[in-house]
DNA sequence: ACCTAAACTTAACAGCGTTAACCCAGGCCC
DNA sequence: GGGCCTGGGTTAACGCTGTTAAGTTTAGGT
């Protein structure tokens, strides 16, 4: 059936990124996986990239739903922003090679990224957003635009989780500790209350 | 002569990187820019990721000297850490071909980078170190470990630097407004005295 | 029984990084 | 001067890569 074979493709695809690596992933690699010609994989996908972009879909949903946890569990603003920060770092680590196509890829890559699917990710973002904008009615942060904020706090624990990723942190520095520190100073960027003078 | 053809290497391998990108970029098209076999370049490096690795390092002395530049120019700690950040990302926008082998360049890709040029990266950081341990010292700073810190910094500025050249940021939000309101947010969270209550 | 359409395969193209083998000019030694 | 070595360069080749064109098989409908 068409379906199964597609859903083949992305899950043996998944599991080569995972045991492989995004470096040696290759059509002919993932053909051999699914136990079908390399050229088969072209009845479901477009090309190469498009395999990819379905991933990068998976793994925005993967996301979403951890977010969705995290709003159901919290309710008060400022700690569940903590806990999302939190949560966005725990899924880049845990699932780094979907990080690592999601935020990672090379710029090239996405040009081609469907509206659609950008529109998809976006989702993320704007529980960033919604929770910004919530503790700004009640008072408790200080930004002008929720949306920038946003977006402001997305690229600070982008920036800890990929430089994570790629291994280009000090080894010498503990980094549940520089999570820790980095996700705190990102709160407290947008903390209304005055903060304390000792991090 | 030995030195001037892998000056020359070096020179249009950077140049095929601005004008055609990281992607289409090949060691035959590298050969076909320098006149020669390409062969001949395996004469010069060791392989496709030491030439880029040379590179790597050529970007690094470039964004070294752009903070000496700043280190010179602004001596107190606070104004000095600002003009840090902003030169950094101003770095990334004006070389985002460098930027990309530099900071953006796949995991594996950057496994067998050479110790001693690992070492000479890691000036730069340094340069951020030092001005929070200069300033923490006169009580500018809230911080407890300026490497710490520094690394948290540099997180948060990749982050951002990384977003806007994979164009993944939201095309209606201002870029550098943006980055105004990224690096204030950053410097904030370092802040000693309490900060005001709106952004 | 015949036609169509879907699902899949084989063969091939052009390009990739890299290695092995070879060529050839210049300098050194006898 | 003849032999030899060496450094800088070459060509040919291997085993990959993504992708396309063409061909094959299979199932279903009329």
């Amino acid at each position: 059936m068409r379906q199964d074979l597609r859903r083949l493709i992305l899950d043996q695809t998944r599991d080569l990124l995972i045991s492989e690596g995004y470096q040696s992933l290759s059509m002919r690699k993932i053909a051999k996986a699914i136990g079908y010609s390399a050229t088969s994989i072209y009845l479901h996908f477009k090309n190469r990239d498009a395999l990819f972009y379905a991933l990068i879909d998976e793994g925005m949903e993967k996301l979403y739903a951890r977010f969705e946890q995290v709003k159901a569990a919290v309710g008060e603003p400022k700690a569940r922003l903590a806990a999302l920060c939190e949560s966005y770092v725990a899924f880049g680590r845990e699932n780094p090679e979907y990080y690592e196509i999601m935020f990672m890829a090379h710029t090239e890559d996405m040009k081609r990224y469907p509206v659609e699917s950008y529109r998809n990710a976006r989702r993320n973002l704007l529980v960033f957003a919604d929770t910004f904008a919530e503790g700004q009615q009640t008072g408790v942060f200080a930004l002008e635009d929720p949306k920038e904020a946003s977006n402001v706090l997305w690229a600070m624990l982008h920036g800890l989780t990929s430089l994570l990723l790629s291994h280009r942190v000090d080894v010498n520095l503990d980094t549940d500790q520089l999570i820790a520190t980095t996700i705190h100073h990102a709160l407290r960027s947008f903390a209304a209350v005055p903060a304390p003078t000792v991090s």
